[in-house]
DNA sequence: GTAGGGTTAG
């Protein structure tokens, strides 16, 4: 029992410490639902116990464990993998908690995206002798972190040996399986296992669906149209997600003379149409360029008494931002509010984006403080277009200070804030920005993110040219000991 | 977490 509860090198305070842990994780005294905010304090109180040992943590506060709350703070670990698996790890040995099945497929998931396969399979394991799984979600995480890790063949197989882990395949799994392959563009992969699969599993128009949308994805209209046609001729009926299906694929390829023949084929012969519909064809619009028709298409939604969604106005904005002007897309958004909508992270982004796209770094932040003020949490994006045009335009000082504010609030930064901030020291030749990207890097490193190879020589590079040896050497350190899988990370 | 529309910039 001892042993489990060493995370850190730190055996001496650990062994002090362990009769009273034992004594203040069981005790539970404050009995309110999890907040957002015991979530935040939690997770970084977790994230910055680098020196201190997690344990300590828990051993100063008294915390009612719920399943929601530590799903909560995976969920605010999802950058901060090592940091997620060991604060897991360490609540599986609680004596009054035990895990959902919930935790444990945040974790699996956690551990998938680090490629900790070995961890993954573990935790797996401990799933189904506790009897609360794996589950068909469970392996839906599983092969899509192994298709994304480049490893297709093995999501294959894992999928098909699902069943030997007390998981029985059914048209659902299928269905969602084939649409992982599609959704990172295997589509080839997808559609030959459907082939080979649709009669076992009685494929269904979201089958088919999936497979064309797939072929849509890599701008593959013709074989999407193949697909379906073959449906059709299987004796399944196309249905109103089909349709918007083939019209996002004719936008994609670029096909928007055939986009828009098809919205109209679709209107005169009085098909069903939504939302999603004139969202697609707003957009589609909007990214080619053609902004009167764009608008001409939105208020037409309006006219025939389609609500848009919150999704429209964001894309509605978003090709505003673009192609047209950010003040015209911020009317929109003005507009948007009026009627009583309420702008989610995506609208704020967009706008922020566009702002700073024009130059308009202060009226950015004013979105950026207005966001917070309309209690939209900004996400680690928003951060990052706001420190990444910061960088771009050489005010790097203001850069770190968005950095700053991140650390110190509830956004915890991800690979691409460190990358976008460690590439903006490269922008004056100064020497004292090079040290700042050498404690940047160290910093990721700890939180365990694996930086480039690329940016382990160009800081080496301009720490050496400008004298500083010393540090250079210490980065040469951190890099020897980050492997693609730390020492540290594994159980 | 069985399907369709909205987030970076290069």
């Amino acid at each position: 029992m001892t042993s489990v509860f060493l995370v850190s090198p730190h055996h001496m305070l650990h062994t002090c410490l362990l009769s009273s842990v034992k004594y203040t994780l069981a005790f539970t005294t404050i009995a309110t639902p999890p907040s957002e905010d015991e979530a935040a304090i939690l997770s970084s109180l977790i994230l910055n116990s680098d020196q201190q040992p997690l344990i300590q943590i828990f051993n100063t506060k008294s915390v009612c464990w719920t399943p929601d709350l530590v799903n909560k703070i995976l969920k605010r670990l999802w950058n901060h993998g090592p940091k997620a698996i060991q604060f897991f790890n360490l609540l599986e040995r609680h004596p009054t908690y035990t895990h959902s099945a919930e935790s444990f497929d945040h974790t699996i998931d956690i551990a998938a995206r680090l490629r900790n396969y070995k961890t993954v399979w573990a935790l797996v394991a401990r799933m189904r002798k506790r009897r609360i799984g794996p589950n068909p979600k469970t392996f839906a995480i599983i092969t899509e972190r192994y298709v994304s890790a480049g490893k297709p063949d093995k999501a294959v197989k894992v999928f098909l040996s699902m069943h030997e882990y007390g998981c029985q395949q059914d048209l659902n799994s299928f269905n969602t399986f084939i649409d992982v392959l599609c959704k990172s563009r295997r589509v080839e992969m997808a559609y030959n296992l459907f082939k080979v699969l649709k009669k076992r599993f009685r494929a269904d128009t979201i089958s088919y669906n999936i497979i064309a949308n797939g072929f849509c994805l890599i701008k593959r209209t013709p074989r999407a149209l193949e697909v379906l046609r073959e449906m059709v001729e299987s004796g399944l009926e196309p249905n109103l997600k089909t349709y918007n299906v083939i019209l996002n694929g004719y936008f994609k390829s670029g096909q928007v003379k055939e986009a828009w023949r098809f919205f109209m084929e679709m209107k005169r012969r009085k098909c069903m149409m939504d939302v999603v519909t004139y969202t697609t064809v707003v957009h589609g619009f909007g990214v080619a360029g053609e902004i009167q028709k764009a608008r001409q298409v939105f208020n037409e939604m309006l006219d025939v008494g389609i609500l848009p969604s919150v999704a429209s106005y964001n894309a509605f904005i978003q090709v505003l931002c673009k192609k047209d002007n950010v003040e015209n897309a911020i009317v929109v958004f003005d507009e948007m509010l009026k009627k009583g909508y309420t702008p989610n992270s995506t609208t704020y982004n967009v706008v922020i984006r566009g702002l700073c796209h024009v130059g308009k770094m202060d009226r950015a932040m004013e979105y950026l403080d207005k966001m917070k003020l309309d209690k939209c949490d900004p996400n680690v994006q928003t951060y990052n277009v706001i420190i990444r045009y910061y960088c771009d335009e050489g005010e790097i000082e203001k850069g770190l200070e968005v950095f700053e504010t991140m650390g110190s609030g509830e956004c915890l930064p991800n690979l691409d804030t460190y990358n976008v901030l460690i590439s903006g020291m490269f922008g004056r030749k100064r020497s004292d920005d090079l040290i700042v990207a050498g404690k940047l890097l160290i910093e990721m490193v700890d939180r365990g993110f694996v930086p480039r190879k690329f940016t382990f020589n160009r800081i080496l590079n301009g720490l050496l040219l400008t004298g500083n040896q010393d540090f250079a050497n210490e980065i040469l350190r951190v890099q020897s000991r980050c492997g693609r899988l730390p020492r540290h990370f594994r159980l």
